[in-house]
DNA sequence: TGTACATCAGTGAACGCGCGTTCACTGATGTAC
DNA sequence: TGTACATCAGTGAACGCGCGTTCACTGATGTAC
């Protein structure tokens, strides 16, 4: 064979890869096939021996990019800690300039609607992933029946702060929002245990 | 002359209102010069004789959104039950099914970073004209300078929740979601005075 | 060891289509004489 | 009152371009003999 073993699976993976980049920073619409592919240093005609359809990509890369969420990084100390931590990484400059390499949920959840059911479904199961993880770090006092509302509603303030930071034009003022959401996030998680 | 006086006036009127119907439900890139002229029941080589570009009337549409958003009504009773209807009102079902008559922000923040800088300005205006709304009916228990912070993080939560509410397929998960996002912003606003 | 053939990841032309934008034109009316 | 002309909102063909998708082809390698 020309390519070695394990070869096309390599390629598919870049492409996964260079595609939730492109998706998260541009918005699946204004990503073209033939663009991703260039990206992925080949052309676009071989795109279609790894995917079905564009639609078939957008999940793949969704995926991948939930798989690999700062969300999910697991960090040390006590809870109270990492949920600070977890608060902050996600609120923090870094991420907000960096589309391409953060958050989906927040790249892609208002045009998630228009999407396949398919695409949806991956979409919404990784959010409840998600929000388990920040409901799992919640401190005791929070009463075990309210933990999911309390975590839904704190990345809910976490995804429009964020949002917000990255549409105004004025840096401080962006970093002002930041800096509300942040505290915003940490008082509905209450008090630390 | 052809046409009544005022009638030129009354169709530009009338292609704003489409067009912040289409670009708020599909979101800017989805809709065409084309078929907006077509549902405002022209052709599309008329566009251009009211306005210099498409991004023009995204600036025109997005201010006419604004204009006639929901956060701006006035509402009778106390400042308290008007930042509880207010919350109530944007985080409720029918502003969720409804985004092309709904919130020009939460339908467009996602993109507003990809547009001209005009329009992003435009954007931010508008954010801060929102967000002083939801300040100015804050219990006075807030102290003066955490207002405009207490009030931007609330308009987060706001934003977060109800894109997540869209975002889901399960009916009853999006209920449970604005719910918990109606006691989260409640709560930030502290208690009533 | 040398030759013929099968494999298959990737190439690039082509499909029909819709995009934003331009522009010569239409045709009903108001105005000038 | 009747005719010629100017006005201008709206029409629809056309521009170049990029879209998602299809498909006949390429060419380096592995396998069969």
């Amino acid at each position: 064979m020309r390519f070695a073993k394990g070869h096309k699976e390599e390629t598919r993976q870049r492409i996964i890869e260079v595609a939730s980049e492109m998706f998260r920073r541009d918005g699946v619409e204004a990503v073209g096939i033939a663009g991703l592919m260039a990206e992925a240093g080949l052309t676009h005609g071989g795109f279609y021996a790894h995917f079905r359809s564009k639609e078939e990509l957008v999940r793949e890369a969704m995926l991948w990019a939930f798989e690999h969420s700062r969300l999910r990084r697991e960090v040390g100390g006590d809870k109270a800690a990492a949920l600070e931590a977890l608060i902050r990484s996600y609120l923090g400059p870094t991420h907000r300039d960096a589309p391409e390499r953060g958050c989906a949920v927040a790249a892609l959840v208002s045009e998630i609607a228009r999407h396949e059911t398919a695409t949806r479904e991956v979409f919404a199961e990784k959010l409840e992933a998600l929000t388990g993880r920040i409901a799992g770090l919640l401190p005791n006092s929070v009463p075990e029946a309210e933990r999911a509302a309390t975590a839904t509603a704190m990345f809910g303030t976490m995804l429009g702060t964020l949002q917000m930071a990255r549409a105004v034009t004025d840096p401080a003022r962006s970093d002002a929002i930041l800096e509300g959401g942040i505290q915003a996030a940490l008082r509905l998680a209450g008090p630390p245990a």
